[in-house]
DNA sequence: CAGTTTAGTTGCATTTCAATACCAAAATGA
DNA sequence: TCATTTTGGTATTGAAATGCAACTAAACTG
C-alpha cells in the first residue's frame, strides 16, 4: 500500500497551510520586521541580512498570499513599499509569542535581547498564552482538537488516529 | 562597504534564532503532532506525512535544540519514541495561534477544518491576543520593541533604526 | 520460527538557497 | 546639468536541502 503524501499546500490543515506560506528561515522575519515598521526594500535587506535574491522571493510570496501590500513608495513612482495587510497584522499575536518564546527558552530570563513593551506605560507586554472562553490558563491537556466545519474525511480519519493513540496513552 | 551577514543562529535576536530552528516546512508541523500525543516515527511519518529522511533529520534538530526529548519507548528497547520537554511544551501558545490564523485567513469563518477546544467544555478556546500588563487587549501600533538585559550593541543599533524609522513615519 | 512492522540509512535526482555580480531607474550633489 | 551614488531589483552559479525509492537490521506477531 503506497501513502499518497498530499502537498502542504492542498491540505485541510490549518497549519499545513500555513507552514507553507510562512515555513521557511525569513518570511516571518520580513514580516516581524514588518511590524517595526519597515516597508522598503533596502529597509527588509539591512534589517533582516537575507540576500537580495531570497527578499524577492520571500516578499512575493508573501505579497502573493496576501500577508503584505505592495505598493508605491509615493504616487506615481515604481519604488514599491511592502505593508502589512489585515491578514497580515493578524500574524501579531504569533510573533510576540515566538519572541517570547526564544526569549525564555533560548536566551533565558534576564537575558533577553528585546522587549516587546506596552508602547503606553512602558511595562512589558503578558506572557501570552491560551484561555478557555470563560477565562481559565488551559495548559497543553486540557485542550483537543475537533473537527470543524470544513472538516474533510480525511481529517477527520486523522482526527480519529490522533484521538485513538490519546486515549491509549491515557489507559 | 560590505555588510557581514551574521548567521541567524549566531544573533542576538530572539526571532532570528527560534526561526533558525524551527523555521522550515516541517518542524512546526511535528510538533503540532506531539501535542496531539503522536510520539513514534512511524506515527509521526503518518500524520505529518513528511519524508522518512525528512522526519529523522528534524526530529533529530528537535531534540538537539531540547524541544523534544528522546527516550526507549519500553525500558530497555532500542525503539525511540520522541516527547515534548518543558521547551517544546512552551510553543503552545504558538501552535494554537498558528492554526487559529490560518483558519481565519485561509479556511474563512465557519470554514476551519480543526477546533482546539476546551477538552473540559467542549467550547472552542479564545482567539490568542497580546494584553498589556493590566490586561487591556494591545493592536500591533500599541507596543514597541525596545532594548532587554542581553541587548548588544548591535541589537541597540538596530532597535535605534526601527525607533527612527517609525519616527519619520509617525511624522 | 516465518512473516510483518518499525525505525531508520543510503543513494540519487530535483529543488531551493544563498553569494556574488550585474544593471537600470531614481535620487543626490557639484 | 551632468556625474555619482543609492535603490530595487535580475541573472548566474555553486552549495545545500528536499524528497523519492530502495534497502536493512532489529523487534514484534502469530
Amino acid at each position: 500500500m503506497t501513502t499518497t503524501p498530499i502537498p502542504l499546500a492542498e491540505r485541510n490543515c490549518s497549519w499545513a497551510r500555513a507552514l507553507d506560506i510562512l515555513g521557511d528561515r525569513w518570511s516571518l522575519l520580513v514580516v516581524r520586521e514588518a511590524f517595526g515598521g519597515m516597508s522598503k526594500f533596502s529597509e527588509f535587506e539591512r534589517s533582516t541580512g537575507a540576500a537580495k535574491n531570497i527578499l524577492t522571493s520571500r516578499l512575493e510570496t508573501l505579497c502573493g498570499n496576501g500577508i503584505l501590500r505592495r505598493e508605491p513608495q509615493r504616487e506615481g513612482s515604481s519604488r514599491m513599499r511592502y505593508v502589512l495587510t489585515a491578514k497580515g497584522l493578524a500574524l501579531f499575536p504569533i510573533i510576540v509569542a515566538l519572541g517570547q518564546w526564544g526569549d525564555k527558552w533560548i536566551f533565558g530570563a534576564d537575558g533577553e535581547p528585546v522587549q516587546v513593551v506596552d508602547r503606553n506605560s512602558g511595562a512589558p507586554v503578558q506572557h501570552i498564552a491560551v484561555f478557555s472562553h470563560d477565562g481559565r490558563h488551559l495548559a497543553p491537556q486540557d485542550v483537543a482538537l475537533r473537527p470543524g466545519p470544513g472538516a474533510s474525511e480525511l481529517t477527520r480519519r486523522h482526527l480519529d488516529r490522533i484521538a485513538k493513540v490519546a486515549a491509549a496513552r491515557d489507559s
